[in-house]
RNA sequence: GCGGGCAUGGCGGAACUGGCAGACGCGCCAGACUUAGGAUCUGGUGGAUUUUCCGUGGAGGUUCAAAUCCUCUUGCCCGCACCA
């Protein structure tokens, strides 16, 4: 009987379907068990990359029903975005057509993998069903003063025709289509994530079951640095300049003060100076710039004198003000103290503008001269030249002055971020639309609950311009005031279609419920997401929002957890020839060409074989045709064994040998799948167990032994490749699913060895082994090495000074 | 520049708390069965000057013992990047 992949695969995947196999509820009686992996953007087509994401999960997911959790594993589709727009724009299909056909051919594709979803459970953002509820959840966030509209100097993307979030933008190119992206003066929509700055920087501390690697890259994000706000004051006009640093130890060091070219107070304060035009000038060029290479470290650095100075509170120093390229309108307050003593970077200003460098930080054991430092002296010292604060150690310093400063009411200790809020307007069509109302009398107004969802209008005509057709939609746009009954204007922007990837983890644990986002209850069972999978692509963007809306969530008293995802899994990229497989290098591996050839059964065990997940796989059609074998040869085996299981006991030793393999495995499949994911190493343990099957069957075996070795061979194979499993299994004879099946347990008993082989050395090198019982005593053992013919030779004549035992293992005998 | 990761046969990768380096798979070599084999089964496969010696990017160190721990260093990959 040959092993027919295509027959057995299409026969259990109509089965489990009719069956709901997967299917689950909440059942208080087991602990649960959320599995989770990354929704798709339905682009119409699977990718290795998919397979890879989804393979794990479900090994995962198949491995904790067996071992007795009720578990939740279901999938859906980040259903809004601009591809269906621009196929729209392209081709002429609505949007929502390419969308749902692209969702259909997806999900037949993600079906013929046989993996273990809860299909009843499928959800998708861009249903009026779900989206809803993403609009819902605006509303919440608005009444909790965390949606806001404000003006601001926005990231554009001119090839998308929308706004990005900060985190959208990557080396200033839009992170979906690489164009490179421009600042536009904009009202807009955010969301205050910086009111969560703290917390989420500092709840990272409760995820130990992430890598150390996506924590570092939020805590990089979230940026937190401690310091002082304090302000310099306009000699010409009095008004006040705020500074942030977060070094107040070197404040009475200042030589100059530098605004950002944008600064509000630019034009004001060089008006009427000779400086004027000059500044006008600057201001220009520094406009037409991009911010890439403006901010590059590589650019150098450039300045201009405004015309102005202003006053240091400190110690009441008159100092020039500048505007440089490298300082940042939106970090800090936009303006920066030049402290060139102590600062590698005002350093080589103050050196390529002639300004002057003050020393007021002392190195313990000598004296600086301004004329020989070559850089900034930035180690730890002594203050000098700080009037009240001579003699203090500078670390000391920062506290001290920064209390001083609010003593006197000069400035506040401050904490500051360079997480920015998150900018969610975007101009397109394919997305939720945002909630909004605009009243000419009433203002901005919230669409009252009971009228959403806010329905994208089917009908629309799509420009190839790529403007919003929601600007020209007079049936969208025009509305009444909820308020007051008058007319009154929709808004047209939609929502981030991160927005929508936010919450619906939540909307799985209960996916069709019209009354509200989900069951509390349902909700309360099923969460925090016990395992995470996706590619560390989303470190900081989905992830990080995610955390933000939850942590909104919990504070509206909506979920219970402070964190959505307990552990995350960052899977490594699939490649071919060493690179990324893409498109225009032509080396794409077609996942539908794979499960065609030899099933999927062959393309999970395969995926799974090749790497630690959590690494980057070198594709191999040669690896492939293995795993292919290798099923192969577990059919034949079993094909064989399986007319032996009514054969009589004849010898004890055979029958042992046996048990020990079976039982040895299962051990170390099941620590390998439950602790380390180690996938790869599980499969290669039941490799050698089929190997060693192979080798014993030529010996008499007793029947119950055989069929012993047989099922648990099936148990342990079958998270990987589940088809089949099934199929041996009910050729066996069993009647439920293998995948109901409880997950083997070993006997240790049966694992023991009787025989045991000690290593023996000779100054740390292998010079021999001896054979022991698995009784034997270290003084055994000892003896034992002392007495090989092998080792005899290596001490003779040399005084054995000590040796190391190390039991069950190693004798190492130390000669000189 | 800062932060993080990786480096082991011809290739993908094993070696969990320091204890036989190279499990398992691919590839390659040989044999068996065969009209035939790109099927299957069996055996072999780090290197060399092969009673032994050398080998985990390189150089030191700790230890009875190092792929594993420490110091320095090289190469590659990823993230951030004038953050005040």
């Amino acid at each position: 009987m040959n092993y027919d992949f295509k027959t057995i695969e299409a026969k259990w995947q109509k089965k489990w379907a009719e069956q709901s196999l997967y299917k689950v509820k909440e059942d208080p009686g087991k602990p649960k068990y959320y599995c989770l992996e990354m929704f798709p953007y339905p682009s119409g087509k699977l990718h290795m990359g998919h397979v890879r994401n989804y393979s794990i999960g479900d090994v995962v997911a198949r491995f904790k029903r067996m071992s007795g959790y009720n578990v939740l594993h279901p999938m859906g589709w980040d259903a809004f975005g601009l591809p269906a727009e621009n196929a729209a724009i392209k081709h002429g299909v609505p949007p929502s057509k390419w969308t749902w056909e692209n969702i259909d051919n997806m999900r037949k594709q993600l079906k013929s993998l046989g993996l273990s979803y809860d299909w009843d459970r499928e959800v998708a953002t861009c249903h009026p069903g779900y989206y809803k509820w993403t609009q819902w959840f605006f509303l919440k966030l608005y009444d909790m003063g965390l949606a806001y509209r404000k003006k601001a100097f926005v990231n554009w993307c001119p090839s998308c025709a929308t706004v990005l979030a900060n985190e959208q933008v990557v080396d200033g190119k839009c992170e979906r289509c690489g164009t490179e992206v421009g600042k536009k003066d904009l009202e807009q929509w955010f969301f205050k994530i910086t009111n969560y700055a703290d917390e989420l920087l500092k709840d990272l501390e409760k995820l130990p079951g992430w890598p150390d690697k996506v924590k570092i890259m939020q805590e990089n994000w979230i940026g937190r640095s401690e310091g002082v706000e304090f302000s310099f004051i306009a000699e010409k006009n009095g008004r006040r300049i705020p500074v942030f640093t977060t070094r107040p130890d070197t404040v009475y060091g200042v030589s100059y003060l530098v605004l950002a070219p944008e600064h509000p107070m630019v034009s004001e304060l060089s008006a009427g100076t000779e400086q004027e035009n000059a500044v006008k000038e600057f201001q220009k060029k520094m406009e037409k710039l991009n911010e890439i290479t403006r901010t590059s470290t590589e650019t150098e650095k450039e300045g201009l004198f405004i015309g102005a100075y202003a006053i240091n509170p400190m110690n009441g120093d008159r100092v020039p003000i500048w505007i440089a390229n490298y300082v940042l309108l939106d970090y800090g307050t936009g303006a920066v103290m030049g402290v060139p003593a102590h600062d590698q970077r005002d350093f080589e200003f103050a050196k390529k503008y002639d300004l002057p460098i003050k020393v007021v930080v002392s190195p313990p054991d000598k004296i600086l001269d301004v004329k020989d430092m070559t850089q900034a002296y930035v180690e730890r010292g002594i203050l000098i030249n700080s009037d009240i604060f001579n003699g203090m150690d500078n670390i000391e310093a920062i506290k001290a002055v920064g209390q001083y400063m609010e003593e006197k009411g000069i400035g506040k200790v401050k904490v500051n971020y360079k997480l920015r809020d998150w900018l969610i307007s975007r101009q397109r069509y394919w997305g939720a639309p945002i909630p909004m109302i605009y009243c000419d009398r009433c203002g901005i107004v919230p669409v009252p609950e009971k009228d959403l969802p806010v329905m994208l209008p089917p009908n629309v005509k799509f420009n190839p311009r790529g403007t919003s057709p929601l600007l020209e939609c007079e049936e969208f746009l025009n509305t009444t005031c909820p308020q007051c009954g008058g007319p009154a204007r929709r808004e047209t922007d939609t929502m981030d279609t991160f927005m929508c990837s936010s919450w619906y983890y939540y909307r799985y644990t209960d996916p069709r419920n019209t009354e509200r986002p989900f069951d509390r209850e349902k909700l309360d069972y099923w969460m925090p997401v016990d395992q995470y999978i996706g590619g560390v692509e989303h470190a900081i963007l989905h992830l990080m929002y995610s955390r933000f809306f939850n942590k909104a969530m919990r504070d509206a008293g909506l979920v219970h957890v402070d964190e959505p995802f307990q552990n995350l899994l960052t899977q490594g990229m699939v490649l071919k020839d060493g690179a990324k497989m893409s498109k225009s290098l032509g080396n794409i591996v077609s996942p539908e060409e794979i499960i065609d050839k030899y099933g999927a059964d062959t393309a999970r065990l395969f995926i799974l074989f090749a790497s630690p997940p959590d690494r980057d796989l070198e594709w191999s059609d040669q690896g492939v045709e293995g795993s292919f074998r290798f099923l192969q040869r577990v059919w034949r085996l079993i094909d064989e064994l399986s007319e032996r299981l009514n054969d009589e006991k004849v010898e004890d030793k055979v029958d042992k040998d046996v048990r020990r393999l079976v039982h040895k495995t299962i051990k170390k499949v099941t620590d390998d799948v439950a602790e380390r994911f180690n996938f790869n190493t599980a499969i290669s343990a039941i490799m050698e167990m089929v190997n060693g099957l192979y080798a014993y069957k030529e010996q008499k075996i007793s029947g119950a032994v055989i069929k012993e070795a047989v099922e648990n061979l099936l148990l342990l194979l079958a998270p990987f490749a589940p088809h089949m499993t099934e199929e041996l299994w009910e050729k066996l004879g069993k009647k439920e699913s293998i995948h109901l099946m409880p997950w083997p347990k070993y006997d240790i008993e049966a694992m023991a060895e009787e025989e045991i082989e000690i290593v023996v050395q000779v100054n740390g090198k292998v010079k021999g082994k001896v054979s022991l019982s698995a009784e034997a005593t270290e003084e055994d053992m000892k003896k034992a090495a002392l007495e090989n013919d092998k080792i005899k030779p290596h001490i003779k004549g040399k005084n054995v000074v000590k040796m190391i035992t190390v039991p069950k293992k190693l004798v190492n005998i130390v000669i000189k």
